[in-house]
DNA sequence: AGTAGGATAATCT
DNA sequence: GATTATCCTACTG
């Protein structure tokens, strides 16, 4: 039974129609939007459009397919999980027709519910930071490289994507994509929300320490 | 409050 | 062998 009659929500065929559509209007449309997994559910407050093969130097899918990347190839509506930094899993939503590799990037949101199991799932966190960042809000949802791949839009995978309250346009805002060198205003958050990740400019790390490099100080 | 550096491994050149 | 769509800790002022 609805009980807010007055809000449209988009429906399911709604939802991949916005996915399989220009991949900044999906991520825009997804503001609002919940993800569930693993008994807790999200609702996104911060996402990054990336387009696929040729137009946008930060994409994944940018150059070609490769086995990282194929789930971009494939139809809307499926998670890409990708792992980074040896530490941190990220989550995407597949968008575009098949072939055009574009992707959003799931970069924060609110947990509204198992709030429990997202504390237990990060227990240092506070309650604002438990899915603000990208692989803090997949580890709030507990995923890992099983979910690569997987459906988004129906109940048989580990998540669940969800249209939410539509966000009205002009809470929205926009700006430069984080920790990439290019600069399209790609980035999309919900005005005012405190689970909204701190913007951080790409800053390119050179100083690798060199194990064959012998310094000859060894006492001051 | 702000920043510098380390963690740690898949992926690609 | 270099890079990375990040996060956490520790340190400085």
């Amino acid at each position: 039974m609805g009980v807010d009659v007055g809000v449209p929500r988009l429906t399911m065929p709604d939802l991949l129609a916005l996915l399989s559509g220009p991949v900044a209007a999906a991520a825009r449309g997804l503001l609002g939007a919940t993800v569930s997994g693993g008994g807790v559910t999200v609702r996104l407050t911060e996402v990054e459009a990336y387009a696929g093969l040729g137009e946008d130097p930060s994409s994944h899918a940018h150059r070609r397919r490769t086995p990282r990347n194929a789930v971009m190839f494939g139809p809307p509506g499926f998670a890409y999980v990708y792992f980074t930094y040896g530490v941190h899993w990220c989550l995407n939503v597949v968008c575009g027709p098949p072939g055009q590799a574009s992707a959003v990037l799931l970069r924060a949101g609110e947990v509204v519910d198992g709030l429990e199991v997202a504390r237990s799932r990060r227990p240092k966190a506070t309650d604002r930071d438990l899915a603000r960042g990208p692989a803090r809000l997949a580890t709030a949802l507990g995923i890992d490289k099983t979910a690569d791949g997987t459906p988004l839009l129906d109940d048989t995978g580990p998540l669940h994507l969800a249209a939410g309250a539509p966000v009205p346009p002009d809470r929205i805002r926009t700006g430069p994509r984080v920790g990439v060198t290019t600069d399209t205003a790609w980035r999309y958050w919900i005005a005012d929300e405190p689970t909204v990740s701190a913007f951080r400019p790409y800053v390119p790390r050179n100083r690798v320490r060199r194990a064959g490099t012998r310094t000859q100080e060894s006492d001051p």
